[in-house]
DNA sequence: AGATCGGCCTGGACGC
DNA sequence: TGCGTCCAGGCCGATC
């Protein structure tokens, strides 16, 4: 599934694709990915010069002239170049020198005019956040994945970073000590994940339809009943914030 | 106000 | 073999 890393690994391949370019037209397959109508989109975007992709959290921002285009890829989610259209193809953007293909299985991403809105999504996961933050009366596995606390982190990489600070998921109103370290490697986790092109685990791939391999490094994710790759005693299973969670009873108190 | 839960969606895994 | 049921999890809106 798409997170930070992932998304990351595309905006960094669309940027060069996308930019100065312009949207020659659009084709809505499936109008509930959109969140207006198709004719709206299409007035919004068709024939504006695409200024610059960035990326906040796991949303990809497309700026446009005098617009803003965002995608979220949602659990299945793949922008692909040039590529026939499939029963998954949600829409279909012509560009100046190629076309853009929207796929998405499950149809959980959105294609939206305009910015994400600032309620919903706070400081991108890679920036510093100061330890008060993380200071809530939840477990802090939904504390990571809460979007509006810091924007980026999913399923996979909550459950990798509290195994390398050592903190169980279930934990509540951590200290500023071990916030500090969490925070840290948050950091660490993402940046490393970024390095291997993001995780394969469904069916995530880049923009030249490349899986990720960062999921031969995960230590717990999706690897209930097997050994902690440092104690060996056996990853847990459990549902924290209504997520599959894992970690390593004896390593993470 | 902040935390929690259910719904959306479909392919794949599982059990009988 | 084939059918039914359950599970995965992004985010959002409703409810506690």
């Amino acid at each position: 599934m798409p997170e930070l890393p992932e998304v990351e690994t595309v905006v960094r391949e669309l940027r060069p694709r996308l930019r100065g370019r312009h949207f020659l037209s659009v084709e809505i397959i499936k109008e509930r990915i959109v969140r207006h109508s198709k004719q709206d989109v299409a007035q919004a975007i068709t024939g504006s010069r695409i200024k610059d992709v960035s990326r906040q959290g796991k949303y990809i921002l497309i700026e446009l002239e005098n617009a803003w285009l965002t995608i979220h890829l949602g659990m299945t989610g793949q922008i692909l170049f040039n590529t026939l259209r499939t029963a998954y193809t949600r829409a279909i953007f012509q560009l100046d020198d190629a076309t853009m293909m929207y796929e998405d299985v499950r149809m959980f991403g959105a294609i939206e005019v305009g910015r994400v809105r600032a309620d919903r999504l706070g400081p991108d996961a890679l920036q510093a956040l100061t330890p008060d933050k993380l200071r809530r009366d939840a477990p802090i596995k939904a504390v990571l994945l809460n979007q509006a606390i810091l924007g980026g982190v999913g399923n996979i990489y909550a459950d990798e970073a509290l195994y390398r600070a050592g903190i169980r998921p279930t934990a509540r109103r951590l200290g500023p000590i071990r916030a500090k370290r969490l925070i840290d490697r948050v950091h660490e986790v993402l940046a490393e994940a970024i390095e291997h092109k993001g995780s394969s685990v469904s069916n995530y791939v880049d923009t030249e339809g490349r899986k990720g391999t960062f999921q031969q490094r995960h230590n717990v994710y999706g690897r209930g009943g097997l050994p902690c790759p440092s104690c060996a005693f056996p990853i847990r299973r459990i549902v924290v914030g209504g997520r599959g969670t894992h970690f390593c009873p004896r390593c993470q108190r």
